[in-house]
RNA sequence: UGGGGCGUCGCCAAGCGGUAAGGCACAGGGUUUUGAUCCCUGCAUGCGGAGGUUCGAAUCCUCCCGCCCCAGCCA
């Protein structure tokens, strides 16, 4: 996997390791994690992160671990537990035996509650959320001390272990660090950091516990447990930094990991937030968390996205702590670029038109071959049947065009790929005016040869319809019609934003019959058309049904939109 | 003057006092039995703004402007 990515570019991280290193800091390690909350699928904002610490452990010739961050039993299960292994792997990374659970440690941030506690740093608080919110003041005045911050350590101590042992109800007594009530920084009055949570089952510990470690107590302790040297995470936790030091300079602890903070991704026509994700999910608006539509790594796979081109698209949009709206095109030459060299090429009419070969033999039937790729000889040639009737593509046949447009019209010459020159003679209509038929003629001539005398400049994709597999085929465009699906009009919501003909099904296409034997996994390119990949759900049913990954680059279709 | 961050081409993003990398997008041209691919060419006298320091400033200093994050017993 590694061998096949191109080199990772240097960013500000990246010049912190060395300056680490060089300074023989860490005992020349580096060590990262992944640390998720196991409360929903990995979106490609995580595959960011994941290609960035696990990148960074492969490249410095370091190590990274999968740690899932389970202290909020509420929103968690191991469906998501699961599904973020699988992601990860899918991804290209391993984590060997480093798999962990900040729930693993709950036994010891007891005990390091307990040292802050019998150390004067830490109290039982009685106040409920909503005085504790009063008693915390506002962004711009200062907060006033619990009424409960000077209770005694043993007193502290006692309340604590009762806490544990269950005696009091949920909300009714937290755990505080006591810090500074009036400092600037919100995240310094005095934060909580254990919570009361009877009732829930916890994926991972049972019913084992009923109070729970908060994030800020939790963090900074696992990774310096794990031994982690650089702890990677997102902008908005910049300012719990001091909280996280803090942490870790007053209690008991070998190391002192350095948390380092990026900026999220956030692409157009998209959403990345986890709340938002999950509404699509629960209130319909997708199939489900692998819908092809999703920013989701299942989507995407779904889809038919390599992982590699993922990677790559990690690579390109760079680290750093600005805010960025990054262009879906971004993603989508990342995809093209691998397909466009891996992706066998096949013929696939989407939306049919029928032709008939009027000087072609009735019964007559040949096999034709044609490459699997125009530039890469070792990918071999595959054999396609040709017949009197075959279906081509509506758009290309028109009855009148100006000299621009290359494909068939009345009375016009066009080749067909892999196949013979044909020249339109009729055209059928039925009552409505549509066109229902072609009736052609062929230059036997010209298979494999340009005819003589003339230049015949279009050429146009085709089936055989004895031949052609029936199948359905999804079309995804964006998920919403908006760059950025949070802007909406007063007391709009972001669904608003969502983009109705994000799905199109077309559900008589004709693929050329070698397809009838695809499988899933398996990536083409159908030429003119764009890349195609068996969906991954539905490969069961009897009707073969594909997943349109990304269209074409069309230059036409430009030139058509300004007129031409 | 609550605190913490960020502002370099349409979108990402290098740059770290010596005279603006690269990718995507876009625009031209060439090759082509995919209007694809590929190959050329073009695309910031300019780095949020205004001053200053310096032989020299995107890089240093001052002031100003804009945007993002923080008041969960979420992460």
């Amino acid at each position: 996997m590694s061998d096949q990515d191109k080199s990772t570019p240097s960013h500000f991280i990246r010049q912190i390791i060395d300056h680490d290193l060089q300074a023989g800091k860490n005992e020349g390690r580096v060590h990262t994690r992944f640390p998720p909350e196991p409360n929903g699928y990995l979106h490609i904002g995580h595959a960011k992160s994941i290609v960035l610490n696990f990148g960074l452990a492969q490249d410095y010739q370091g190590k990274c671990n999968l740690r899932f961050d389970d202290t909020n039993p509420h929103k968690e299960n191991v469906e998501f537990v699961e599904s973020i292994q699988q992601d990860v792997r899918w991804l290209g990374y391993d984590w060997e035996d480093r798999l962990f659970y900040a729930s693993d440690y709950f036994q010891q941030l007891y005990d390091f509650a307990v040292e802050l506690i019998t150390a004067g740093k830490a109290y039982v608080c009685d106040l409920d959320a909503e005085q504790m919110r009063e008693y915390r003041g506002t962004l711009k005045e200062p907060g006033r001390e619990s009424p409960f911050r000077s209770r005694s350590v043993e007193e502290n101590l006692d309340l604590f272990a009762r806490m544990k042992a269950g005696e009091f109800a949920d909300g009714e007594r937290v755990l505080r660090a006591k810090i500074d009530i009036a400092s600037p920084n919100m995240n310094l009055r005095d934060p909580t950091l254990y919570r009361i949570r009877h009732g829930v089952i916890h994926h991972q510990t049972g019913e084992a516990w009923c109070i729970y470690p908060m994030y800020d107590f939790t963090h900074p302790i696992s990774d310096a447990l794990e031994g982690i040297t650089h702890s990677l995470c997102t902008l908005e936790f910049e300012d719990h930094r001091p909280l996280y030091d803090w942490v870790l300079d007053n209690i008991t602890i070998p190391y002192h990991p350095q948390q380092i903070e990026f900026s999220r991704l956030n692409l157009e026509y998209t959403v990345m937030s986890k709340r938002k994700l999950t509404q699509l999910v629960e209130e319909g608006f997708v199939e489900g968390w692998d819908d092809p539509r999703m920013p989701t790594v299942a989507g995407l796979r779904r889809r038919g996205f390599t992982s590699g081109s993922i990677r790559e698209f990690c690579h390109r949009i760079g680290i750093t702590k600005s805010d960025n709206l990054v262009e879906m095109g971004v993603l989508e030459s990342c995809i093209r670029e691998d397909l466009d060299t891996h992706a066998p090429r096949r013929m696939g009419v989407l939306h049919p038109l029928k032709l008939v070969i009027e000087n072609y033999p009735e019964d007559g039937e040949e096999w034709l071959s044609a490459s699997n790729h125009p530039k890469n000889e070792s990918m071999g040639q595959r054999e396609i049947p040709f017949s009197r009737e075959i279906y081509i593509d509506q758009a290309d046949f028109r009855e009148e065009a100006n000299k621009k447009y290359k494909r068939l019209v009345s009375g016009g010459e066009v080749r067909l790929r892999n196949a013979y020159v044909i020249k339109c003679e009729e055209v059928l209509k039925n009552n409505q005016g549509d066109i229902v038929e072609l009736r052609c003629s062929y230059d036997p001539e010209t298979l494999g040869k340009n005819p003589e005398g003339r230049k015949v400049r279009g050429v146009i994709h085709w089936v055989s319809a004895r031949h052609g597999v029936k199948a359905e085929v999804r079309l995804y465009d964006r998920l919403f019609s908006q760059p950025n699906p949070d802007k909406v009009t007063e007391g709009g919501h972001f669904t608003d934003n969502l983009n109705p003909d994000s799905l199109r099904t077309l559900t008589d296409c004709y693929l050329e019959s070698s397809l009838g034997d695809a499988s899933v996994g398996e990536r083409y390119q159908f030429e003119r058309e764009g890349y195609f990949t068996m969906d991954s759900r539905e490969a069961s049913g009897e009707k073969p049904v594909f997943n349109r990954i990304v269209t074409l680059r069309d230059s036409w279709a430009k030139l058509e939109k300004q007129g031409v």
